[in-house]
DNA sequence: ATGGTTTTGACAATCATTATCAATAAGCGT
DNA sequence: ACGCTTATTGATAATGATTGTCAAAACCAT
């Protein structure tokens, strides 16, 4: 049976509160910060839950570390990624969408699911490079 | 100045001769399988020397480990990807590239690159994963 | 409150990747 | 062809994220 504990709602509410994506060193930084005295393990636990259960989204940084975000809708929506500063902006994806499933089904495929993120340059960051 | 080395060229034609994706590991497996006494560390620097160059693609399986396939036309495109098995399938994305700028130039992005891969079942694992 | 079971957490283990650094070899000028 | 300078190699150690282990603690139906 899954239980309700406190670590759990505390992960979640943690990622609630957090602005794009996180990993789980950062995630298990932050509880600890605010004095959380959860287990680093328990974190990643957590969030291999909720990425389970479709309640947070994940995805690999490039340089290989996993990255989740809390997911609030059900819906499946896409990332604008700066490579420089971090920040995200969500995407809406239909056409996209669309095209991953036709194009695995052309292929014989099942069970689709797509990575589609877009790393780049915000316009603050285009800005500061420039000015190098 | 950049130098010619037989290591260099030795991991450039093992990634040649492979169909999809790789990793530094396995094809350091293979290179010494065939008898070459090249080194791990210089294999992950060849394969990133290719990636910084343009001539080879590199991504990130699901579970954190860097892929990287010979990359034959400077053109871009994207992959269809068994999860179970590891086969891979080029296809064509001329809608998603028009799609990953536009919404890239929509946001004040540059330099925009994107991540646009399909993970699912080939064809023949959904057949043995249903016969489970 | 009690018992059976799940979850936790400190720590060890694993695995890919990167850094170190002495030894080697490429390519240049001669 | 010969050195010489310097990039490259490779064995190994170091790093860093993630997962496994397992006894102790927490959860929840009773």
């Amino acid at each position: 049976m899954k239980r309700n504990t406190w670590q759990r709602e505390a992960v979640r509410e943690a990622l609630d509160g957090t602005e794009g994506f996180i990993s789980a060193q950062a995630l298990h930084s932050t509880l600890h910060a605010s004095g959380s005295p959860i287990g680093l393990a328990t974190v990643y636990r957590a969030l291999g839950d909720l990425a389970t259960t479709g309640e947070a989204d994940s995805l690999q940084s490039p340089d290989g570390e996993a990255l989740y975000r809390a997911c609030s809708t059900t819906g499946h929506h896409h990332h604008l990624i700066c490579r420089n500063c971090g920040s995200t902006v969500e995407i809406a994806a239909d056409e996209v969408e669309a095209w991953a499933h036709r194009v695995a089904g052309e292929h014989g495929f099942t069970r689709a699911a797509h990575v589609v993120d877009v790393f780049g340059l915000c316009a603050n960051c285009t800005r500061l490079v420039a000015a190098e």
